[in-house]
Formats: C-alpha cells, structure tokens, sequence
DNA sequence: ATAGGGTTAG
C-alpha cells in the first residue's frame, strides 16, 4: 500500500475503515491523502470517523503532533467531542506533554473539557506534581463555571495530596458535602501516602462503609512506616481481602526481611496470586540478596502460566547486576527484546546498570542512546558506570550533556561525578564541582560527597588536605571516610596519619573487617608487628568477622562461588593453573604485587602467588 | 481509590 487509489466518494467510507483497521502503520503521505479525502467529501467528515481516524493514527505514531496540525485545519467550530478524546487519549496513554498539546488546542477553541476528561485531567496534575498547572486548571475551571461536585472535588483532594499540600487537600476534604466511600479513601490514601499514620487512624474509624480499599490503604500505611505487626492485624481483620490485601502484607514482610513470613503468607494465597504476588516476592528476594531463589520462583511463576512483566524483568536484571552475570542479564535483555516490553525509564535504567556492573559500558551506553525518555536515574546510572570504569572525562562530559537537557542533578549524580573524577585523577575538575555543588547548584554536601573528596585527594596523594577535609567536614567522618584515607596512606606509603586512624578505630566502635585489615597490613609493612597484634587483637575483642574474600563468575548460566583459601572445588588446581597465567601477564604488564603490606608470616614465593 | 520495579563515596 503505498500509494492509496483516490476511491469513489461512495466508497470512501467503507474504504477508510478497512485501512484503517488493517493496523498497518501509516506514512505521512498516506495519512495526508486520508486527510484530503476526509477534507474534500464534507459528508466523510463525521465526527466517528474522523475521531477514529486520529486514534488510530495517535496509537500507531505516538505523537500529536499531525493530529494537531490536522484538528487545527478543520473548519470551524470544531466539534469538542473530537479534541475530548484526543484529551483523553493522551492522558490514558500518559504522553504528558501531548496532552498539554490537546489541551491548549482545545482551549484556543474556546471548548470545554467534558466532566469525565476533568476528573482525568486532575489526576493527571497529580501524577506530574504540576502544582501550577493544576491550580491554574482549577482556577480555569471556575471561570468556565463548572459545578464541583463530589467527584471533582475527590480529584482535587487527590491532586493536592499528590503534590504535598496535605492542608489544602484536608480543607477541601472538610468542606465536602455527601463523602461517599471514594472520597474517604482518596484522603485516606494520602494520609498513608506521608506516612501520617494517626490522622489515617482517625479517618478509618470513622467511616461508616469500608471497602477492600479502605482495608488495603491502612495495611500500607503500617508497612510503610515499618510496623509491620499492625499491619498483619488489619490484614487479619479484614473481613473483604482480596489479593491487593495479599500482596500489601507480603510486601511489607519482603521490606522488612521477613521472607520467611513472606514465603508462608505467599504459600498460603494459592492460586488467588497474580503477576503482582510474583513480581512481590521475586523483589523481595532480590532486595534480601537471595539471587539464586529469585531465579528460581521466576522460573516457577512460568511454570504456573503467569505472565512475567516489565517489573518483573527490573529484579531480574537487578540480580545479575549484584551477582556480575552478564551472560543472564543478556539473556533477560533478549527476553525483553522477544516479549516487546515496554523499555522505559525504569527498566532501560535497569538494563544500564546490569551492563554497567557486568563490565560492559559499552552495551549500557547503547540502551542509553536507544532510549526514548531519559530521567535523572538514568543519567546518574551512565555518570556512575563512566567514571566506575576509569572514563573520568566521559563522565563529566555527560554530565555536561545532562544539563543541555536542561536536567538538574541531585546528589547522586554528584556522587558519581565525583567519584568518577577520582577514579581519573581529576583533581581540580573534582575540587570545581565540589564548590560548584552548593554555591551553583544550592546542594549541600553529603558524607559522601566528602567521602569522595577526600578519596579524590588521597589517591592524589594530598595526604594533608584529605585530612583537613575530614577534620572540617560538618559531620563525623565514619569508616568509610577513614577507610579511603588508610588506603591513600597505604598507597603512597605515607604513614604521618596512621595514628589518628588508628585513634578512630578505637574511638568509633566500628566493625568494618576491611579498615582494621589494612591497618594491619600497614603496620606489617613498617614491621611494627606489636601493633599489627594490637589490631588483632582488637579484631577479636569487637568480635568483628572477617569474611573471607569471595568472588564470582559465570560460566553457561550457572554462577560459580569461589570462597579464598578453599580447595573444596574440584577444578581448584585449574584455577592455580589459570591464575599463575594471569600473575605472569600482570608482571609483563609491569605490575608489581605489593607483598610488603601481606602476611608477614609466610615465606616470600607463597606471598607472592596468594597476592 | 488499594499491590510490585531503577541510580549513591573506600
């Protein structure tokens, strides 16, 4: 069909809907055709017609603007009926700035929204936090002299509750006349939205009808707050659970680490659980680092014939990022490509992350430029992954780039920007962005943006400003903080501070393994064994554990664990093989084990194969 | 109106 035959006039119509529903995607010059011919026979120009024609086209092409461009070439007046459901099309599909687009088209023709489009409108204000855009509609919708009923009202109540304004939202609330179920648990759900617990209680006992919606809002709200036994006693006492109820509970006890109730409230569901129960529990695994049983109730949930989704999907990913399993993470990003996810911010942020932590910039790069929508998380997950990977100056580039898009960092981003500075040795493009931080940015430094600057320091090897950093920061220096000055010590092998560190380890009762490890090391390195003993000793007094060095690779999807020091594995001699390789092309390369800071106790060739 | 997903310093 490239070229569409002029059709008789008599025939258009039938010709248009069989286009039309063949669901082929339309070229412009097509539609321009379709166009004309709806233009040129007045009688075509039905409002159904004309309606469905801009649907479909809205549908296939996501994006208003030849909609636009077509409604606003009809003769006038337009019928309000057709720019309605472009209105409402756009917010079903939440294409925000289309639907701006259709809503000043609709008022540059002097229409009205129609009643269901307002309460849509006002959710749809909420869902943006456009404060502005929904007063000024209110404030439109006055002037347009449009009753506010309880409905309106309801949508009212929950765009201001969205948008934080717990005040107006209650004033409004307050001021309702015949509160019918919905409009107790619109403010109902926005009390458990900030966590206000109490005023949610109030509210609860005092309504007269409480529906599964009401039930679920107050189990939530205990879940959130993290009290997680009074929520199990307005589960228990529900006396209309459904499986929104369900899935509430079993979050909460996920949130809380509580797989074990999780596992049996989940059990005990039976076939009531839907994909939601599923995504539940298979993020709950992941959050408690339990990769391999969130692998396996994936496969679990495929067997019982429930669909996985986009969510679903972001676990998974999120798994492979924790274990380095980029040959899973391929196969879940080809699962995805094969199911026609929806990629969205969320799971390309997922997809990003995975490949960053996999070791592959490149693919995460790829989803990042193949992205249609991009948002602050995945800018920052691109930032991270750049200077993560020793590409300091891509990292400031991007985020360079970022602001072009008129974006606005937040600390995270700082925190791999910085980080990513360090890494590269960037010292004076960190310290410009550490003061550009509050002074043009107007975000006060976290612990650990001072984390990384002293980290940026000490790997500089400005031993004595690192310091002064940690002697002037604003908050207590906690062990991450020391941690990256003992290694900046160690590195430089500058040992002026190692007093302090160890005062700190003895003032701040902490029970980081690593920091008194290398504390250790680097008194052994000074052969000042009666204060590597001290450190044991300390060690064993604080009953800090040390766990011993772990790593993890994949081979055909299956992810091997190698605890240090452990010949239990059968192809432990192998990896000796394979790992002597790996020594001799470090050396090529001109690497030098650092065996002075290591085991004093063991000969030299064994230190050195260990290392 | 109610349930599930993403980025953070050594």
């Amino acid at each position: 069909m490239n070229s569409i035959p002029r059709p008789l006039p008599s025939l258009a119509s039938d010709y248009l809907t069989f286009v039309l529903s063949t669901n082929n995607l339309l070229n412009l010059r097509q539609l321009q055709q379709i166009h004309a011919q709806l233009l040129t026979n007045g009688r075509l120009s039905s409002t159904p017609l004309l309606t469905t024609f801009l649907t479909s086209y809205y549908r296939t092409h996501k994006t208003n603007h030849y909609p636009l461009l077509f409604l606003r070439n009809l003769p006038k007046p337009n019928n309000p009926f057709l720019w309605n459901s472009m209105v409402q099309l756009s917010l079903e599909s939440e294409n925000w700035l289309d639907f701006l687009g259709f809503y000043n088209g609709l008022r540059e023709n002097y229409l009205f929204p129609n009643k269901s489009l307002v309460s849509l409108i006002f959710r749809a204000c909420s869902g943006l936090c456009a404060t502005h855009l929904g007063e000024s509609f209110r404030c439109q919708l006055l002037k347009m002299g449009i009753l506010f009923d309880v409905v309106l009202q309801t949508g009212l109540v929950d765009f201001y509750a969205k948008v934080g304004d717990m005040r107006s939202a209650e004033k409004v609330f307050e001021e309702m006349t015949g509160r019918d179920v919905v409009a107790n648990n619109v403010m109902l759900s926005g009390f458990t939205k900030h966590g206000l617990v109490k005023e949610a209680r109030r509210l609860f006992d005092s309504m007269q009808e409480r529906d599964s919606c009401s039930w679920n809002s107050m189990i939530t709200c205990y879940c959130k707050l993290g009290q997680i036994d009074s929520a199990r006693l307005m589960f228990d006492r529900s006396p209309v659970k459904d499986v929104v109820s369900w899935n509430a509970i079993i979050d909460g006890y996920c949130k809380m680490g509580q797989l074990m109730n999780a596992e049996e409230l989940f059990v005990r569901m039976g076939s009531v659980k839907n994909s939601v129960t599923w995504n539940t529990m298979i993020a709950g695994y992941v959050q408690s680092r339990e990769f391999g049983r969130a692998m396996r109730a994936f496969l679990q949930m495929q067997a019982e014939n429930v669909k996985p989704t986009e969510v679903t999907m972001v676990s998974l990913l999120s798994a492979c990022a924790h274990l380095g399993a980029i040959d899973m993470g391929e196969w879940v990003h080809a699962y995805i490509r094969s199911k026609d996810f929806k990629v969205d911010v969320v799971l390309g942020n997922a997809l990003i992350d995975m490949y960053c932590k996999c070791g592959s910039i490149e693919a995460a790069l790829d989803v990042f430029h193949g992205l249609t929508v991009k948002n602050i998380f995945c800018w920052n997950s691109v930032i991270v992954g750049l200077g993560m990977h020793g590409y300091g100056e891509a990292a400031v580039n991007a985020f360079i780039a970022m602001e072009k898009e008129n974006l606005k960092p937040d600390e995270v981003t700082f925190v791999g920007l910085l980080s990513g500075c360090s890494h590269s040795g960037l010292v004076s493009a960190g310290r410009r962005y550490f003061s550009h931080m509050s002074s043009v940015y107007g975000i006060q430094p976290g612990i650990e943006h001072y984390g990384c600057m002293v980290d940026l320091l000490g790997r500089a090897g400005l031993l004595q400003e690192a310091l002064d950093v940690i002697k002037t920061m604003p908050m207590k220096a906690n062990s991450v903080v020391w941690g990256a000055l003992l290694r900046a010590c160690r590195v430089h092998k500058d040992t002026k501070f190692i007093e302090q560190v160890t005062q700190y380890l003895l003032e701040l009762e902490t029970n980081d393994e690593g920091n008194y490890v290398v504390l250790s090391n680097l008194y052994a390195s000074l052969n000042r064994w009666d204060d590597v003993n001290f450190c044991r000793k300390l060690v064993t007094e604080r009953g800090v554990r040390k766990t011993p060095g772990c790593s993890s690779i994949e081979v055909d999807n299956l992810v091997h664990e190698f605890v240090a020091g452990d010949p239990s594995r059968p192809e432990f001699s192998q990896f000796d093989v394979f790992s002597d390789e790996i020594q001799e092309k470090l050396k090529g390369h001109g690497h030098e084990p650092d065996k002075a800071s290591f085991l004093h106790d063991i000969d030299e060739v064994e230190k050195e194969s260990i290392i």
